[in-house]
RNA sequence: CGGGAUGUAGCGCAGUGGCUAGCGCGCCUCGUUCGGGACGAGGAGGCCGCGGGUUCGAGUCCCGCCAUCCCGACCA
């Protein structure tokens, strides 16, 4: 009956899609390539959701929703952003039962129709900046997927901001950069390195594309969020311009950006293990579980003096609907419950008998190290928040401490290819580097390693160094990975 | 798009041309249990992926199709 989880030294891939189905947070749907997310899962993205809306908000940007369908000329007008998504686009060609005039393209993103509208609400820089985000499903038809990582379809959030000067626009795609860093290492206890993407790897249609990139347990990087400095591609290609101060007309700056639920995966990939699914408290959907250990003999007293310890907790945690459970469950074992309950990743478990009743006291076990504690049972609410945030550190400090661990500088190619070899390699290996796309090619075909990030400002860094792969002056020290 | 695998009960699987298709887990009922995935008894549950063919007889052999998963190339 236990089901079981792959461990990670078996098959890391098989103990991801172990932990994604047995905690219960996705399935696979009829159509390839395609999931559904199940409550848990989608519990968890509505965590995610809420955090992130709140700081987009703060940071001044409203929701607003956009069509699912665009007509197919609008992903035309911007050359290398038809061309970047060509081959990923699901295209309806009837509806009504007839054949359509001109095809629709299912959004991959929504920078078109977005400026399709812009063009009608911007008419003078007293317009400017325009700050939307919304939260949609996007269609990606990818040749191999997985779950949470890469899926045909995906929810994520786009933000799409209109800006009087290109300053103004770059800073804006830092700024939200900043809250992506942020999110991840404060609530989803994840540590990012955050830089520019390589000319190869950035956003079709972007000047610039900044990311975040985190390091998972395989030592394999997840970009984990993007944040795009479009300069005035949009604006020109939908002819969009604003009257600016001195009575000129302008073409309009822009950016985007966005996370989605491959969120979802990192968070997976970078704290859980082999006993199931484990989370950061501050994201956790369900924070603390009470499971009381109770026969039929004593079922009445336990259960009481379990839910007023219950109470207790639900003070201190909040009442949100279910942050804090009871698992009074009869069917079901007490050691049942607690492997279950790990499995899905609940942050603090509070377990009580008879022999806790007869002393006041408690169990309190962390997931994060399973380790378990006897307290008093009045002291118990208080410890427990105490204990989620100490469990929400631990995590990051662990991850920042294994990302340290798999961080290597190379200082001669073949130095570079071992750290990539066989199968404990990996890692983020940083390496100077001349800027030559075919060399970045290269490379990747050599040793399955890209380029992640350029971090800010190391050109400075990079002078005076040579580039290992090419023996040119090197432009940049860039951080490379093999990537999910 | 290439390579590999798999389609039989909700899930995981067994089934060597021959009777009424099995096992484990899960599910339902009753009882006993209950401090790390309890036990007994009794039950329910099948278009054997789909379509052809061979055969007295096909889950099993042959042909075709479909689907999904995993691994690679392409991508958040």
């Amino acid at each position: 009956m236990a089901e079981k989880i792959t461990p990670r030294s078996t098959s890391y891939s098989d103990w991801y899609i172990d932990i994604v189905t047995q905690a219960k947070l996705a399935d696979y749907s009829p159509v390839k390539g395609s999931m559904v997310i199940r409550p848990r899962g989608y519990a968890l993205w509505e965590k995610i959701q809420g955090t992130l809306d709140r700081m987009f908000k703060e940071t001044g940007h409203s929701n607003a929703y956009f069509p699912l369908l665009i007509p197919q000329g609008f992903l035309q007008k911007e050359a290398e952003h038809v061309e970047g998504f060509a081959p990923e686009l699901a295209v309806v060609t009837h509806g009504g039962g007839a054949e359509l005039d001109e095809p629709l393209v299912i959004r991959p993103t929504s920078e078109t129709i977005i400026w399709a509208m812009y063009k009608k609400w911007i008419q003078s820089y007293r317009d400017l900046p325009l700050l939307i985000n919304q939260w949609a499903n996007v269609v990606r038809w990818e040749k191999r997927t997985r779950l949470f990582l890469r899926t045909t379809e995906f929810l994520w959030q786009e933000g799409h901001t209109a800006h009087s000067t290109k300053e103004e626009a770059v800073e804006e795609t830092k700024r939200m950069l900043d809250v992506y860093r942020t999110f991840a290492e404060e609530y989803m206890a994840v540590p990012v390195l955050t830089g520019v993407k390589s000319e190869s790897e950035k956003f079709a249609g972007a000047v610039d594309t900044y990311a975040i990139e985190a390091l998972m347990q395989d030592k394999k990087a997840l970009q984990a969020g993007t944040s795009h400095f479009l300069g005035q591609n949009f604006a020109k290609a939908f002819d969009v311009t604003f009257q600016n101060k001195e009575g000129g007309l302008d073409h309009v700056w822009a950016t985007s950006w966005g996370v989605s639920t491959r969120l979802i995966g990192a968070l997976i990939m970078a704290h859980s293990d082999d006993n199931g699914l484990v989370l950061p408290p501050r994201l956790a959907p369900t924070q603390a579980v009470v499971v009381p250990i109770f026969k039929t003999s004593n079922k009445e007293q336990v259960l009481d003096y379990a839910n007023g310890i219950f109470q207790e907790i639900r003070k201190t945690l909040g009442t949100e609907f279910n942050r804090v459970i009871l698992d009074d469950d009869e069917a079901n074992s007490p050691g049942w419950k607690f492997a279950e309950w790990e499995m899905v990743g609940v942050p603090v478990r509070v377990e009580l008998g008879p022999r806790d009743m007869e002393n006041k006291k408690v169990v309190l076990v962390r997931r994060d190290t399973r380790e378990k504690e006897f307290v008093d049972a009045s002291a118990a609410p208080a410890r427990i928040k105490e204990l989620l945030e100490e469990i929400q550190q631990n995590l990051y400090q662990k991850a920042l401490a294994f990302r340290q661990e798999n961080t290597f500088a190379a200082n001669t190619y073949d130095e570079f290819k071992a750290y990539f070899d066989g199968e404990g390699g990996g890692g983020f290996v940083t390496a100077p580097w001349n800027g030559d796309a075919g060399i970045e090619a290269k490379i990747k075909e050599e040793t399955k390693a890209t380029i992640r990030v350029l971090p800010f400002g190391n050109e400075e860094q990079a002078l005076g160094k040579t580039c290992i792969f090419s023996g040119e002056p090197a432009k940049y020290l860039a951080v490379f990975a093999k990537a999910y």
